[in-house]
DNA sequence: ATTACTTTTCCTGTTT
DNA sequence: AAAACAGGAAAAGTAA
């Protein structure tokens, strides 16, 4: 199942091995014109964006975004895990789709990178401009398939008006929300955890070994046990996700930083 | 090949 | 004695 360092797109040796590569866009302060020129041509080459590796895409990503001040929380990154090649096939309507309004800035430094092989050739992003685009940050919807850029690298908009999800965080399955969503659903719930004061927030594992089951079974680990499942419980107590019941055995209670357990903000 | 954060794994000791 | 509880440590995952 692992599918690290197929050759897929096969890296000269003497790339992998240089180790001023990460540095390379931002080398133009100091180039001489000797220098220039000679870069220029090393440009053309080994450090032309169609050749980049997936990491150094990612850290084109990092700078790019820090040089215009954008958090990069703002964009999701899984839609960027791509290398070079698969990255300079993408459309300006593709980063559109995988960044919002960040994507017409990212757009831009890779045309430019292609292009010139450095930024500020075509600055269209002035000062105003780059308040303009993080004012517009606020209401970036995102929502995409994350393999719609790869499988289709051009195609023709299937929603030309974006999404409307403004939550950033639509996955959430961390361990106390399934403890939770298996609460609040008694139908499905045979009789595995039972509220035990259900105002309060406080509740019982009553079948403790399948709950972990379950857990194991949804994070694909079928060596999960109460044990190993309780431990990560009790990091809850410090973040106050949980609060401790103690003499009561198999018991927890939910903390103020648990969110959705009660019935009127269900 | 990064960082921050969460979960898993393992372990030693204590409590019920 | 068996099952839970307690946390420390560190590895492993995961998302941004």
């Amino acid at each position: 199942m692992v599918l690290q360092a197929s050759g897929v797109m096969s890296i000269p040796a003497n790339m992998s091995v240089d180790n001023q590569l990460p540095v390379s866009w931002t080398t133009h302060y100091n180039c001489t014109d000797v220098t220039s020129s000679y870069m220029s041509r090393l440009w053309s080459q080994d450090l032309h964006p169609q050749n980049w590796t997936k990491y150094q895409v990612w850290e084109w990503l990092q700078q790019t975004l820090d040089m215009h001040q954008i958090d990069a929380t703002s964009i999701p990154f899984q839609n960027f895990d791509l290398d070079g090649r698969q990255l300079c096939i993408m459309s300006f309507q593709d980063f559109t789709r995988a960044a919002g309004s960040v994507g017409s800035i990212l757009f831009q430094s890779l045309t430019d990178l292609k292009w010139n092989g450095q930024y500020g050739q075509t600055d269209m992003f002035t000062p105003g401009d780059i308040k303009t685009e993080i004012e517009k940050l606020f209401d970036i919807k995102s929502s995409f398939q994350p393999n719609a850029i790869l499988s289709s690298p051009a195609p023709s908009s299937p929603d030309p008006k974006r999404s409307q999800v403004k939550r950033h965080n639509p996955r959430g399955t961390h361990l106390w929300e399934f403890i939770r969503d298996i609460l609040l659903n008694p139908e499905r719930n045979p009789g595995l955890i039972k509220w035990e004061d259900r105002s309060e927030g406080v509740f019982r594992f009553l079948k403790s070994e399948a709950v972990a089951q379950l857990w194991g079974k949804k994070k694909n680990n079928s060596s999960m046990t109460y044990e190993k499942l309780s431990r990560a419980m009790r990091y809850y107590y410090k973040r106050e996700i949980l609060e401790r019941v103690d003499g009561r055995r198999l018991v927890y209670k939910f903390g103020r930083n648990a969110r959705g357990w009660r019935e009127s903000e269900k």
